[in-house]
RNA sequence: UCCACGGUAGCUCAACGGCAGAGCGUCCGGCUGUUAACCGGAGGGCUGCAGGUUCGAAUCCUGCCCGUGGAGCCA
């Protein structure tokens, strides 16, 4: 078999109507019919049919043919032809087959399976049709997302996955050991970030953060990646209007470009057929309404889950909730100046109860006040030295924001779970494979 | 950590105090246009673990383990 003739991928193949082409993958499924057979191959581009008929191959062609087991991986010769009685629309009359690795018996029956078992065998399910068009998607959002910030003068300047500290000193860390002393994994990028800013102007870190909370819901994930950019010289609003002209690009970009994936995941698109500008309401305004709904929340109290998806549902976009009593947020948030009580942070409501994809904020920038909110909280003040050293040698006013990454492509995507959205997701007593 | 639901064949599930079953997958046989193909046959079980109640437990009770969803926390 000369196998590199004509080599092509599945999603090519209607530019080789009528003729001989290669193709390399694995066996899907297949069906046969006495002296008739049909191999449904995928090469990650998509899926083809290739035919075999016992009359038109040679015995040891159509005996090869007829043993291959699912997700045996093959190298295929055929005829391209356009055909409706195709999944597709075109299909392989197939030449000659070869295998590469006649597969055991596959554990994923091509039927409905339970969670447990698919994360048991993600490294498996990722094979399927629908893994495959969120991971297309996650790389499409992941560049697209890239591309916004170094169009607007952004570079990407990464930040240590290993601390000496709490970044913030609220959510539980995973401890770990450095030579002796104690250390934790990232649950953010931002302080450092504030510090590169300081050199570069507008800077993002992408990367994982981790959580060692002990949350099991469709919205967390323990390990994640987040993108956070972080901008000298932007005032709150300056901030809101870059997130909101970010998640715009995004979401026009996946709906001109991709739409065929969203409709591969069954994707309704009319929930992302929106415009700017996004509503902004104030922390006080969306007490009001959860007031209004009956859910009980007091003045000063953060939102839960089902807060921010009562306030979301009042729009048919993401909603920015701005300014938030201090006593709920970072130790690290501007004070709005009219208003002490409350900070210059918002967080973005992505709708249909995807909740929170963006959290940000305008940061301190007096050394004093940040040295009264350190020792407030009481943190580690001899932790903040490099920190506080931002606010003494040409502090500005910056601001910056983190975006969860599975978060939006849960929501883009319209997944029910944060853990198809991720390759190998990392869950609550769950880290294999 | 708390609350709810669940654990039976490789997978998805039924049986709910009285012989442990079906569909799919696998294997064998049949079929020249199949669409998660179809038809016939075969193999496949410590009913999560330990104890208790009972003539008899997959089924009822207790404890534990594991999973799922949610709360809290957050992106």
């Amino acid at each position: 078999m000369t196998e590199r003739e004509n080599l092509v991928t599945v999603d090519e193949m209607p530019q080789h109507e009528g003729q001989e082409v290669t193709i390399r993958g694995w066996l899907y499924n297949s069906r046969s019919g006495g002296s008739i057979a049909f191999l449904l191959i995928r090469d990650g581009t998509g899926i083809v049919q290739a035919v075999v008929a016992e009359d038109d191959v040679s015995a040891e062609v159509w005996e090869t043919a007829q043993n291959l087991t699912q997700e045996s991986s093959v190298i295929v010769a055929g005829l391209v032809n356009e055909d409706p009685r195709s999944p597709g629309g075109y299909e392989l009359h197939l030449r000659d087959v070869q295998t590469v690795q006649l597969a055991e018996e596959y554990p994923l029956a091509l039927k409905e399976h339970g969670v447990d078992f698919l994360l048991d065998n993600r490294h498996l399910w990722l094979r399927t049709p629908r893994q495959v068009a969120i991971l297309r998607l996650r790389d499409f959002i992941m560049a697209r997302l890239e591309e916004f910030l170094r169009d607007r003068g952004f570079s990407r300047v990464d930040t240590p996955i290993l601390t000496p500290n709490a970044c913030e000193g609220t959510t539980t860390l995973f401890e770990t050991e450095y030579f002796g002393d104690p250390a934790y994994l990232t649950q953010s990028g931002q302080l450092y970030s504030e510090a590169t800013c300081a050199a570069l102007g507008k800077v993002y870190c992408f990367s994982p953060a981790f959580r060692a909370e002990k949350s099991s819901t469709r919205r967390h994930l323990i390990e994640f990646w987040m993108l956070e950019p972080e901008m000298a010289f932007f005032t709150h609003e300056d901030n809101l209007d870059l997130q909101e002209k970010m998640i715009d690009y995004v979401i026009t970009q996946v709906l001109q470009k991709k739409g065929e994936l969203l409709e591969e995941l069954d994707r309704d698109k009319d929930p992302l057929t929106f415009e700017r500008p996004y509503p902004r309401i104030t922390y006080d305004e969306a007490v009001d309404i959860l007031h209004e709904e009956g859910l009980s929340i007091q003045w000063g109290d953060d939102f839960g889950a089902p807060h921010e998806t009562a306030i979301a549902e009042r729009f048919d976009r993401p909603v920015f909730v701005e300014r938030f009593p201090a006593e709920c947020k970072a130790f690290y948030m501007e004070p709005d100046p009219q208003r002490p009580e409350v900070v210059l942070a918002a967080d973005l409501l992505a709708p249909e109860g995807y909740g929170e994809i963006i959290g940000g904020s305008q940061r301190i920038d007096d050394y004093d006040l940040l040295l009264e909110k350190i020792r407030e909280f009481g943190l580690p003040e001899e932790e903040f030295d490099w920190y506080l050293d931002l606010r003494r040698y040409g502090s500005v006013p910056h601001s910056g924001f983190g975006l969860g990454i599975e978060r939006l492509i849960s929501w883009i995507a319209g997944l029910d779970h944060l853990r198809e959205a991720i390759p190998f997701p990392r869950l609550l007593n769950r880290m294999r494979p």
